[in-house]
DNA sequence: CTGAAAGCGCTTACAG
DNA sequence: CTGAAAGCGCTTACAG
C-alpha cells in the first residue's frame, strides 16, 4: 500500500507538504505541488479514508436506512438522495430490508460509527423505539416515519391530503358509495390515507357510510378484495385502493369476472407507479414526488451536519409535508382525463 | 465523543481489555466483560470505524458502482447485493447515475479508499478505460460489463442466449418475417441481444432478411418505431423489441392506430419488467434474474477479499453467464400461454 | 486473563 | 512556503 510517506520520500518533502498538496489546501509552491501530484498519480496513490476521517472526524458519508421496499419507490428515493449527495460530495451507505425493529436497530448500530448522519425511513416500525436507540448526537432526519413528539426533522408525503383530494374528485365524478381497500394497519402511510378517506367521506358524503377492506399493499390482497366485490349484492360505485398495486390486483379480478371499470365500478389507486399508466383502463391515482423527498431530506441532514443548523433536541419540530398530485386517468370515470 | 479510553477508565481496566471485550475476541474474565459491556451500553458507546479500519486494514464495505439505471432493475440488483452483503456483515456504498466515463472514474477514485472491493456495472461505458483506472489490487467484480481481455471476474446476463431463444420461439409460432427494435449501439447488452437476433435469423429463417430499427431503450423510441410500422406497405409478422419499455411504447402506437397485437402483428420484449404482465395483451418477454446476479457477484467479490480466492491479474477469466428465462404470454400469438 | 506500548496513515496547529 | 511533532481511536503481538 502506498502512503503519503512514500510520496514524501520520493518528492523529498515532508508528509505535511504532500498532505497539503493533495488536499489543495494551503499554498504549496507550484513546482513542488506538480512534482508531488505526478508522483502520486504514478503510484496510483489512494488516500486511506480511515486515517483521514480519524483525524478530521468526518466520514463524508451518510447512512440511508430503508424498510423492505419495492421497486420503483426505492430506486426513486435513492436517486433523489444520490443526486443531492453528489452535489455535496457525500457518499451513501445504504441498508434495506429490515423485517423488524431489531434488525433495523442492528443496522443503525453498525452504521453509526461510519457515517456523519442518518436518513431513516421506517413507516411500519415502532419508530419511537427505533429513535430511542439512535446514537446520541448523530444527526438524523426521518422520512415517512411517524414519531409522537418528534425532536428530529422529518419529511412526510401528504398522504392524508392526497387521499382527501382523491375522495373529493370521486365525489365530483358523482360517486355516492365509495369503499376503500386500506393498507397495513401498522403502516403510518396507510393510516394517513385511510384517515383522508374517512374525513372526506364525513365531509362530502355525510349520509354514506364507510366501507373498508383491509389489505396489505400487495397485488394479492387486491385480488382477494376483488373476489369479494364480485359476489356482493350491492356494490359500491367506486373503490379507492390505498396503493396502485392493490388497485391493479383488484382490477384484474373485476375484469376477469366481466365487470367493466369504470362503467360498472370506478377504481382508483395511490402512488402512480409506472404500470398504472399502461394498464387498461389507465389508473387514476395520486402521484408522490418521492425523489424530491430524498433530495430535501438529504439537504436538511447536511445542513445539520455542517452545523449551519444545529439539531436542537429539546424542541419539537413540525414535519415537512410534501404535496401530492392527483393524476386523473380514466379508471375513475372522468370524461376527458 | 466516548472512546474506549473512557470505558477503560470507568471499568478500571486497560483499553486492550475493553477492545477485546467489545470484539468478543479473546478470553476476558466474564465479570470484567460484563462490567465493560454495561458501561459501554450506558454510555451508548459507538466505536469509531475509522480507527478500527485504519489498523485492521478492512472497511467491511464494498462499493457498488452503477450507471444511470431505471427503476425495477436497479432496486432488484441492490436488493440481491444487500441481501448477500448482510449475510457477510458487509456494508454497501452505492453510487449511481454516471453520465460519462469521467464521472464514473471520479466515483471510483472517491470510493477507492473507503471500500474493500468494488462491484462495477457499466454496460454503456468505455469499460477498458474505466478498468484501467481502477486502483491496483482493489478487488473488483464486473456485472454486465464487457472487457476485451478480462482479468477481472465478471457476471453477465445471457443476453445473446435469451434473444436467440426468443427468436426460436417466434419462429415456432409461425412468424416468418421478424424485425427487431435494437437498443443503443454502444450498449453491450443491446449488442448481445441484437447478435442473438441475427444469428437466430440466419439459422432458423435463412431466406428472411434482417430488419432492424435503432432504438435507445426508451418508451419514446418504441413509439417512433410504431409510427413507422403503421405506415409500412408490407409489415413484418412479428416485432422483437430489445427491451420491454420499447415494446410497450411500440404497442401503444400500434393499438392506437387500430392494429391488433398479436393478430395483425406479434410483439415481444426483453427484461420482464412488472408492467409487462399487466398490459393488454400481456407481453411475451425474457426474464432476467437480476437480483441473483447481484448476490453472485457479491459472493465472488467477497471470496477474493477474504483471500479464499486470490485475484490473479495475469490470467484471463471467462465471464459467468446467467441464464435467462422465456416468459410466454399472449403478445407473441401463442395459443395457451 | 490482563496491561504497556507500538503503530495504522493521515492532518494540523505551531514555529520558522 | 515548509517541516517536526503530536495525535485522532482503535487493535494486537508481546510479555507477564
Amino acid at each position: 500500500m502506498t502512503t503519503i510517506r512514500d510520496i514524501a520520500r520520493l518528492a523529498k518533502v515532508s508528509t505535511a507538504t504532500v498532505s497539503r498538496t493533495l488536499n489543495g489546501d494551503a499554498k504549496v509552491k507550484p513546482e513542488t505541488a506538480l512534482r508531488i501530484t505526478n508522483i502520486a498519480a504514478q503510484l496510483r496513490f489512494v488516500p486511506s479514508n480511515a486515517a483521514r476521517s480519524l483525524i478530521t472526524r468526518k466520514t463524508e458519508t451518510i447512512g440511508v436506512l430503508l424498510p423492505d421496499l419495492h421497486g420503483e419507490f426505492f430506486s426513486e428515493l435513492i436517486r433523489g438522495i444520490d443526486q443531492a449527495a453528489r452535489g455535496k460530495a457525500f457518499h451513501l451507505l445504504v441498508s434495506s430490508s429490515h423485517g423488524d425493529v431489531y434488525e433495523a436497530e442492528a443496522a443503525i448500530k453498525s452504521m453509526a460509527g461510519r457515517v456523519d448522519g442518518l436518513l431513516v425511513m421506517s413507516p411500519h416500525l415502532n419508530s419511537e423505539f427505533l429513535t430511542s436507540k439512535l446514537p446520541l448526537r448523530l444527526p438524523t432526519v426521518l422520512m415517512n416515519t411517524r414519531i409522537a413528539d418528534s425532536k428530529l426533522p422529518s419529511f412526510i408525503v401528504d398522504n392524508y391530503g392526497g387521499s382527501y383530494s382523491m375522495m373529493r374528485h370521486l365525489v365530483r365524478q358523482g360517486h355516492k358509495q365509495i369503499a376503500m381497500i386500506a393498507g397495513p394497519e401498522k403502516n403510518f402511510e396507510a393510516q394517513e390515507r385511510l384517515r383522508g378517506y374517512r374525513d372526506a367521506l364525513k365531509e362530502f358524503l355525510p349520509k354514506s357510510k364507510e366501507q373498508i377492506w383491509l389489505g396489505d399493499f400487495t397485488e394479492e390482497s387486491g385480488w382477494k378484495v376483488g373476489a369479494q366485490v364480485i359476489s356482493m349484492r350491492s356494490r359500491p360505485d367506486a373503490i379507492f385502493a390505498a396503493n396502485d398495486m392493490m388497485a391493479i390486483g383488484c382490477l384484474s379480478t373485476l375484469t376477469d369476472a366481466g365487470l367493466k371499470v369504470p362503467d360498472d365500478i370506478a377504481l382508483v389507486g395511490y402512488d402512480d407507479i409506472p404500470t398504472s399508466r399502461f394498464i387498461s383502463p389507465p389508473l387514476t391515482t395520486v402521484r408522490v414526488r418521492i425523489s424530491e423527498m430524498g433530495s430535501l431530506a438529504f439537504q436538511s441532514l447536511v445542513a445539520i451536519i455542517e452545523d449551519v443548523q444545529t439539531q436542537n433536541l429539546d424542541q419539537n419540530i413540525e414535519p415537512h409535508i410534501l404535496r401530492t398530485e392527483l393524476v386523473i386517468r380514466s379508471s375513475c370515470g372522468a370524461k376527458n382525463p
